[in-house]
DNA sequence: GATGAATGAGTGTTCATTCAT
DNA sequence: GATGAATGAACACTCATTCAT
């Protein structure tokens, strides 16, 4: 135990060297070299702990993906009356915190790469399937307690992938958005009403 | 007109081949010495033609925001029944020819770079600007003609382009929607409710 | 006579250029590129003025060693009196006006080459020569008119050369001599006195 | 010590290669992959070792500027009689050694640098400073002990220096003092009679 | 006289990777 | 677990030069 979770401690932490590199200059950044400088070891060592700059990337995706389900889980563990839950889900996806699970351009970065490299968009895809399988249950659990009304509870969370994908991205254009939490009100409202969710009684 | 004419061809037919090499091999495909291989001429005449790779990039994006403008300032030229000119602009934008304007991993490549340079998210954001500037003017006019019914303009704008964004997205990461076609029609039937349009009457 | 002499012109002026090149970034700044795009021309024309690189630095130094012999042979010409002739020409390479006939740095870049260009070497030897011969007629001249007192003319002569390329040198050498017109007057007073010189008779 | 020295060990190993490189062929004969070839080793290692061709290029400027001083200090170290103690330095260097320490081709690219490049103008001012230092303790140390008879030190120390320049850059400039040894024992007995010292009592 | 397009060799530098220690 | 030396391929870019117009 000792031993092997002192290397997957250090693994981590270069692991948060490549996300500052990548933040900082994207893809081109996280080069051996330059995050061995930001992590003040010998450039040797990436090698020794990645292998090959591929490994290294599919770790990176794995452990930002990890953040994500890591999010989407735990956060609504805490919810149990029906009417908030899956209100607690789409103030958190559409909200503040949300984007800052990982810095945009560290995430488009992944995306990118999910375009070239089949072992990355893998765990993207998977990444979104998961995602995509939680908001289905989330919204069969509201339809079973009368809290929601939607036909084919799929369609309905694609629907709000959708949107929270395009709304994500717009943000990332060079906050073409300006007046983001509007919109994130706006988008919520609009989902609302498609899922025949009744307002907030207050 | 004939001798400044023949290199600008020239440029163009290099860009080309500069958006093939990133089809197939992403913007690490995009070097000087392997777009010079495809176009069978020396490397150094890329640089002779662009300068410089930032500018290369910059020509680039250029001509693909370029061809994204074009598609939806000319298409809808011709349609003159008030009933269906947005119709015929959602029609392109949630179809299948709007995707083909630009390879996806071209496009999203694209995208990418504009996180990382300046000059590129500018032009990049310019086209949004222009894109979202389109459909002000023709919901407006739609509006005026009094086949669409609608308060904020520009938030309907906004919630179009979200759509069709978060649509494009999905279907790049890894073809996560596959019945692409039935989730055109969904969100552009969704568009057409939140925009008060009668349903096309057969 | 014509169309020879506009030619010749432009040659110059290009060489003009060359020098300016030189004195900002040295003998890499030289380049074809570079002088056309200072001259406003195109590259090509570089080559069509001087064929070929090595042609063109010859031409430079063919045009600074002139500059030179124009310099020392034409300035002490209006001078009769026989106890101001040479006393004159010390004043000139010791002043401030000889380092002036062409910038340090350009001159010593000249020097550099022709270390290594065997073309550029017999040209800068020659010059030197003929400094030299014209130092040695100068004292002869003036030990003949009984105003000068040496043995051996020529070692006088390569004493006041040696004096003065030292001088030049340190004064190049980051402006090592900070007092550089004191030393001048020191050598200057030096050398009148090895050539048994009365001195100046107020 | 060990593996620390290995590294210098091979630095100054690859110094000597640049050495060569600029003495054969000029500063353009500095190239890393010629310096390679000639060390025979891959040209990136020559990054390696110095990161930079700057970085090279000071390194390089820094071996011969301390050869220099080593020369300088050491050799006069052993002499104890105050008669001999400045007509040895002046025997060195308008010595055979002097020129010898360094290739003049080689010294003289670094003069050229030292033009161009503000951190190789700072080493060889440095270098001539020192040299200037010496020779004035020198000159103070024989004044002291009544074998010397000068007023200022200073400007006397300048005048060895500059004909000492001056002497070798005629050297170098197409060996045009074919008599060199005669000429440095002329210079040399032209500074004893400056600095008051007798002739050497046989 | 002057510019155009094109070349091919060469530049310093960066990169991931390997192997020895 | 970590560092050193070394490699070889690749990178964007510059250079002098050529040939056609």
């Amino acid at each position: 135990m000792g031993r092997k979770n002192r290397s997957e401690e250090k693994r981590l932490e270069l692991l948060d060297h490549v996300i500052d590199a990548i933040r900082e200059d994207g893809i081109e950044g996280a080069t051996f070299a330059r995050i061995a400088r930001r992590a003040g070891v010998h450039k040797s060592l990436i090698t020794y702990y990645f292998s090959t700059k591929d490994e290294m990337i599919v770790s990176l995706v794995d452990f930002i993906t990890e953040r994500y389900e890591e999010a989407f889980t735990k956060l609504v563990a805490g919810v149990d009356d029906p009417d908030r839950r899956l209100e607690t889900s789409l103030d958190i996806i559409f909200g503040r915190q949300w984007t800052q699970i990982v810095d945009y351009r560290v995430f488009y970065s992944c995306f990118y790469l999910s375009l070239m490299n089949e072992r990355v968009r893998e765990r993207f895809s998977l990444m979104y399937d998961r995602l995509k399988g939680f908001l289905i249950q989330e919204i069969d659990l509201g339809v079973k307690q009368g809290v929601i009304d939607v036909e084919d509870s799929e369609k309905a969370a694609v629907f709000v992938m959708t949107l929270l994908e395009g709304f994500d991205y717009y943000w990332a254009v060079a906050g073409y958005v300006r007046d983001v939490e509007d919109y994130g009100e706006y988008f919520k409202a609009h989902i609302k009403k498609l899922l025949g969710m009744k307002p907030p009684s207050e």
